[in-house]
DNA sequence: TAATTTTAATAAATCGATTTAGTAAACCGA
DNA sequence: TCGGTTTACTAAATCGATTTATTAAAATTA
């Protein structure tokens, strides 16, 4: 069955193919009334559907754009990626949903392929190895935001959370729940959030008198987190707390906990920097520092359409904050 | 910055588009050694970038395809969409996933926007409701598979698990444990797999001796699931264990069970229709009658591409195996 | 009535590639 | 030296829309 094409409409209708172009486009300026009727009936006995494609070719904008996150297993990545596609629905734009699995040439690859299919803007977590493309597409003046992830020396707007007052409060409630002897478990350092959580924990620990203990802090490949975990449990002084900087991190965690039948909080407290979808209804419930991943989405959302619509402003960084909220998993060793 | 097209290559390497067009296709049969370098040089130095939209526009194919989910809230549609994907991915094809919310009329527009844009095919999680348009897609031999839930009617490639034979099994597990107060929790019996595993629930209670209470039978909303439950514990010979039909369900069933400190398993027994990420992981663990999605979207995708290239096969319906995998939340009421 | 404006519709150029048909030079055997 | 083949490359048509410049008729004004 070959594709029924403006052409096909026009001569049906017996009118030209630039006058169905305008009916579809709505531009009813001088058309008569007659020729409305005729146009509309040929659409819909032909069953006419326009083509996209020829259309962004000429309009040179596809109503399309690309959105690339570091791993789709972050569960910020997936609520994030829904946010933005609500907004851009609503303004009628479609999103295109890459995965670059923590890989800077994935990632490059996603870009490239994208911007060949023309989308008209991207929102990125940028991995941070892709200085050179990421100043490209700047220079060109691509429409192009970041998110989660603050790359410096590329002036680009940024939303992210702010991680470090908000791992500080998370650790300043595990201090002032009685714990001395917190340790951080997170993935290795490379991205913003990361070291900035890290930040917070130190800082926190410090301010309030307590000596750091490197042994308490781990830095390392999600894969062998659980191996340095039963490491640190097994130790001498052990934690009584844990904060995981991210949820693939805590996820290690739960599973070592369960595999080793550790009573928590009973004999170690647990917080989360992430949104853990199942945090209110796991045995115990899981005390979180929960990002406004809706609000997030949202905001870049708009400052990309901005950007497309040439109405961007000059660069800056949008710095949400989280929430602190308290479950089970850190009650009080007093209570 | 204005976009570098062929011609401009062209020009710059003194040669005419459709030489730079046979370089870039990597039809080298009669090309000059002088001339290929002359061309690489002008398209590094312009940095050029081809355009897929002028590419599609000639070829009449985008080289992707489009994935309707049903609803994103379920597991199965994320993990089959992954799949599909990579598949995808190794096969050069991309892919663009949408959300109809299980609204038929959302799924529509996401049907015709996708075929706007020229989409090579699609797998859909049909809401079932659009029976015109899915067999219009049939007659105009449009490259089409059904993931998850079967249409009657509509001759379709389709991708499914044995619903029925594996929750049997999943019930057959719970009498052998000693349950004969079995209740099932289900949303509204519209879509093939739940009557299926409804068919599943009540066959093997009968074939087991035991009398179907249709108290324990439990059809409801997701908003209104708790409410049912509540009345259901409260009422006179309460049930001894719990069949959810799908993770959805499951979570409500699990709210439940938390704010009311019910234990599972020794009050209640909970078996899941789905997979459930944190299945091994949540206090208790929970017994889940497995989808193989992975195997599921590749498959799919298969068949999608088999068709896009011509090579489908008359239609049928491919139905896999799940996996009772058993935990503690459904562990012996004897042991 | 002639000049001007408004209304209605169209022809043709364009977007940036791919593809087909064709050309010209080099080569080659008889 | 001639016809035929191979090699290297190109001009022009095409994909299906949008858009600009243009035309022609009808309505209005002077």
């Amino acid at each position: 069955m070959k594709k029924v094409t403006m052409a096909d409409v026009a001569k049906k209708a017996n009118v030209s193919k630039s006058t169905v172009s305008q009916f579809l486009n709505k531009r009813y300026q001088y058309m008569g009334e007659e020729t409305k009727r005729n146009i509309e009936e040929a659409i819909k006995e032909l069953g006419y559907q326009p083509n996209f494609i020829a259309r962004s070719l000429k309009q040179k904008r596809t109503s399309t754009i690309g959105i690339i996150v570091a791993n789709i297993m972050h569960r910020l990545s997936t609520e994030v990626s829904r946010a933005i596609e609500d907004f851009c629905r609503s303004n009628e734009i479609n999103t295109i949903v890459c995965n670059a699995d923590d890989d800077p040439i994935k990632e490059k690859k996603y870009i490239e392929m994208l911007r060949a299919k023309q989308v008209d803007g991207l929102i990125i977590f940028p991995t941070g190895k892709n200085q050179e493309l990421y100043k490209n597409m700047v220079d060109q003046q691509y429409p192009l935001v970041f998110m989660d992830r603050i790359v410096s020396d590329v002036k680009v707007d940024t939303v992210v959370v702010k991680n470090e007052e908000w791992a500080s409060r998370g650790i300043q409630h595990l201090i002032d729940n009685g714990h001395e002897r917190i340790a951080m478990i997170a993935p290795p350092l490379t991205i913003s959030p990361r070291i900035e959580r890290a930040e917070g924990y130190k800082k926190t620990l410090r301010k309030n008198g307590i000596d750091l203990n490197p042994h308490y802090f781990i830095s390392t490949e999600i894969g062998t987190v659980k191996k340095e975990l039963a490491r640190l449990l097994a130790g001498d002084k052990p934690p009584t707390a844990i904060f995981a900087a991210n949820d693939l991190a805590f996820l290690q965690v739960a599973e070592y906990v369960k595999e080793k039948a550790i009573q928590v909080p009973e004999e170690l407290s647990i917080i989360v920097f992430d949104n853990i979808p199942f945090a209110h209804i796991s045995t115990p419930t899981i005390t979180t520092i929960a990002q406004p991943s809706f609000e997030m989405g949202k905001k870049a959302a708009e400052l990309l359409l901005l950007q497309i619509e040439g109405e961007g402003t000059k660069p800056r960084i949008y710095a949400f904050d989280g929430d602190l909220i308290i479950r089970e998993s850190s009650e009080s060793k007093k209570a």
